[in-house]
DNA sequence: GATTTTTTGATTTACGTACATCAAAATTGG
DNA sequence: CCAATTTTGATGTACGTAAATCAAAAAATC
């Protein structure tokens, strides 16, 4: 049976006042006192039981999730799982909230962060735009003591407590591999297909993507990327324009969204081409795509994992709870047309 | 708010005995009483809340895990899963026993199974043997209300509630893709390594492996399926012997465990010839293995979270609750040198 | 209509913690 | 040593549910 405050009242010799004191931080002990009921709840291993505790005080946990208003698969997808997260919070004793702004925007993301520390949410979820003032403003709210986890996007150097989200280094440097291998003697021309060098995530897979192709690849040489601002359309008008002009390319690296216009312009220019193709995000279309050989492998972020895990992590910071790191670690999942879930 | 028994008992118009006789099922509550209570837990939507329930009940989950006694990397990582999540009962109420079995002995794990029911675990995860017997066995114990899910090993055609693992023939097809496309337009042969067919998973695997091969592979044979019992030593000896014996072998799959074994052989055997590797199993070995190129990819299924899935899913059956079906399913972990956690 | 049986209500205690109040004790300052 | 202050104890209520008891009311049986 594990000890209760009662069991660590009686060990230390003092009344459950004075436990209940020790525990919550209340003042009017004496340190003595204090240490005696200290010793007490090391010794008998007490961990205070949560749920009994939660529903004393009548907890809940308001939580912010704060995303760009982007229109892409991705986000959309993102935000349903925030949903399916609201429809499960009587049960989790959540309450999320919601808030938009405008993308690639770091001024936008600040102001709503400054404001945050007024409604005192017990934690914030925030898909970071990476700029030295959101890096001050998400320190600042951290020295304030809210927890923060940066999601799908991080903010290195800054004091987040957590990010839930893929390692997109290790993302792209998978995509050259795959790439690579998939490609094996072939000698030729590799068009890389992002949303926007500006954007953290996206230059990050590009590095990691172009690390390992030279250290590994010779033999293939990568174009300048095509910038396609996730925009389907400007991204269709992009490759098949890359695909018209240069026979030499045998590869694609899709590593950001908009892959619709991607495929369609595959579709159009390059059935005839031996491409090989790799691109990020499981949707609904670059999944037909991949089932029907348009694109070789997809590279992929759990959306909903990541979501779950944010939530927990943030619940666990705020009661001063450790986290299973394991368990908070978001894979890079990779698809072939044989592993799709 | 959310609403609570009290809410119920005054909207049905009724007493909170009544309401505590429905909500619990107990004898004494006339049809139309019930019907009123039902209706009013329906229209205000309640969920009882498991937290205080837990707390009222004192309730804790008994769990039995049930494992064969094999002495591999990933039974043993399986174990300290086990263990860390024993480490954790406290917090989550588990009561967690485990309980080993000979392995590939469906007689020795149908004894186990039958004496279960004596001391009512409130849920049961185990590695199922594939045998008719088991299958009874495990069929006969959720008849009797027990929550069961398999673990690693699936139970086809039973009635277990869950299964806890990764989809083999998906995770062998998988393991044929990657190792063709590898290996491009070369022709030659291929040497698979398992443990036994007497395991369902390996066979599984093979399956799926085979089957894609065979569709999208013509240029590579597979050869004669070396079985190497799981054993270091075995299947050290079964692969320096089939690549002296045979030049052609230009892939090597390996489905099972025991990969020490085959990862000397290929470093003594194998360092000038151009084979590619698939192995599963993400161990210290087959790590190391990977990052010096012996190995080219490593397909995996993380015990971490069959374990932690398998206790979310035998706590909410037990409960009577949902789960969160996405959350549960066991992804196929694929790891080339650039993408290790 | 009286009796038995079934159904329902009212009330209490408990789970482990939080939090508030008031009195009692111990400590400190002068 | 007395007063002021700080520290501690004792006690009660609350959270939402479970489970038990006993009395009261309603229904079924004869």
């Amino acid at each position: 049976m594990r000890p209760t405050v009662h069991d660590i009242a009686a060990a230390a010799g003092v009344s459950l006042a004075t436990v209940d004191r020790v525990l919550n931080q209340r003042p009017g002990v004496r340190h003595v006192t204090r240490e005696k009921v200290e010793t007490a709840i090391r010794e008998l291993g007490y961990v205070r039981d949560v749920a009994a505790a939660n529903l004393a005080k009548g907890r809940t946990y308001p939580l912010v999730f704060i995303l760009p208003a982007s229109d892409n698969s991705f986000m959309h997808g993102l935000n349903a799982e925030i949903r399916q997260a609201v429809l499960r919070s009587s049960a989790e004793r959540t309450d999320i909230r919601t808030i938009e702004v405008p993308a690639f925007d770091p001024a936008a993301l600040v102001s709503v962060l400054e404001e945050l520390s007024r409604d005192k949410p017990c934690g914030i979820a925030l898909v970071a735009t990476d700029a030295p003032d959101v890096r001050a403003a998400v320190d600042r709210l951290v020295r304030e003591r809210f927890p923060i986890v940066t999601l799908v996007s991080d903010l290195t150097g800054s004091l987040r407590h957590h990010y839930a989200g893929v390692d997109n280094i290790a993302a792209g440097r998978t995509a050259a591999r795959l790439l690579g291998r998939f490609l094996g003697p072939r000698k030729g021309e590799i068009a890389v297909l992002a949303g926007s060098m500006l954007v953290r995530d996206h230059r990050e897979r590009l590095e990691g993507f172009s690390a390992v192709m030279a250290e590994e690849f010779p033999g293939l040489a990568i174009l300048p990327v095509l910038e396609g601002r996730d925009d389907p359309e400007i991204a269709h008008m992009l490759v098949a324009d890359a695909l018209a002009r240069n026979a030499g390319i045998i590869g694609v690296y899709s590593l950001g969204a908009g892959n619709r216009g991607l495929i369609r312009a595959l579709k159009e220019k390059a059935v005839d081409r031996m491409l090989t193709v790799i691109a990020h995000e499981l949707t609904a279309h670059t999944r037909a795509a991949l089932i029907d050989n348009t694109v070789d492998a997809i590279l992929n972020q759990d959306a909903g994992h990541e979501v779950r895990s944010a939530i927990r992590v943030l619940k666990a910071k705020a009661d001063g709870l450790a986290v299973i790191e394991a368990q908070e670690r978001i894979r890079l999942d990779i698809f072939l047309k044989d592993n799709l879930p």
